[in-house]
DNA sequence: GCTTTTCTGCAAAAGGGTTGCAAGAAGTAT
DNA sequence: ATACTTCTTGCAACCCTTTTGCAGAAAAGC
């Protein structure tokens, strides 16, 4: 999955557990950093946490992988190739639902043309109601 | 700043601490509990943390008070009333921008059509390029 | 293989927030 | 005004997540 010399073509060595990290953060969709030290150690048992936290923001800075706040607390982790949709969280039930983000496409274009400020609406989640849950309290 | 009854009326005890914390909330306009604790310290030195988080988390239950996202980490505190705007976060100067909330109108008309999701969206920030840094960039 | 530089594991610390508990204050009834 | 009940506060201890310093291990380059 992480191809042999895509670490090193951006200037990083190639560990085990790097490419460890990397893989776990593709297969895993969204991650915390303690979901992917799980996922890394049914290979490599022995991994410690900071060196997953470490090579999550390597892995940041170089472009490989993003990062998102889907909930009120800490960071989930995404392949950067792969961050092409919105995240709908909802407040309820905490489920995550997807939209394309074209389906921002207009509001994106409206802070740019009248604040000039230039969205990148995948950071942050999109927080309300899910379709369920929003059904339930109103009837 | 705070009715002497608004506190009592949702079933509430009025004590110093409670309708500072209120009062607090309500002049700095987004804040994080420590600064909330701070600004109550100018009036009541002796209030602690832990009582600062107790107040409001009660006044965000009773409707008073509402936290938002607007960095990577922890929440900041807004009285309900006033948060009609959105939040526009710059990644690289950190400033924080308001938009008038109708500027999602139809981006959370197009959720609620396509997916019936019902969004709040001041919970999270709008997080991207603020307009003075996206000029530096492109230059 | 040997050298240089980066990376890892470990343990300790920091940061932000929460909790149990006993004492104190608010509200309520007498 | 006093007594009673219930809620709130301060304090200290604690929890969970993330960060950091450091010494030894492993990559990359020669
Ligand atoms: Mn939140
Ligand atoms: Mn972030
Ligand atoms: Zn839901
Ligand atoms: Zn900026």
């Amino acid at each position: 999955m992480a191809k042999p010399n895509e670490l090193r073509e951006k200037g990083l060595r190639l560990t085990p557990q790097r490419e460890l990290v990397l893989q776990a953060v593709r297969q895993l969709g969204h991650a915390t950093p303690e979901e992917v030290a799980e996922k890394v150690r049914a290979t490599q048992p022995g991994i410690n946490l900071s060196t997953v936290y470490r090579n999550l923001e390597t892995l940041e800075n170089v472009g490989l992988v993003l990062h998102t706040h889907l909930g009120h607390g800490g960071a989930t982790y995404h392949a950067a190739e792969e961050l092409t949709h919105l995240h709908l969280v909802c407040s309820e039930c905490q489920s995550i639902g997807d939209a394309p983000i074209e389906t921002a496409a207009n509001f994106v274009n409206t802070l740019s043309d009248d604040y000039g400020f230039k969205t990148d609406v995948t950071h942050f989640a999109i927080y309300g109601l899910c379709s369920k849950c929003s059904n339930k309290s109103s009837k």
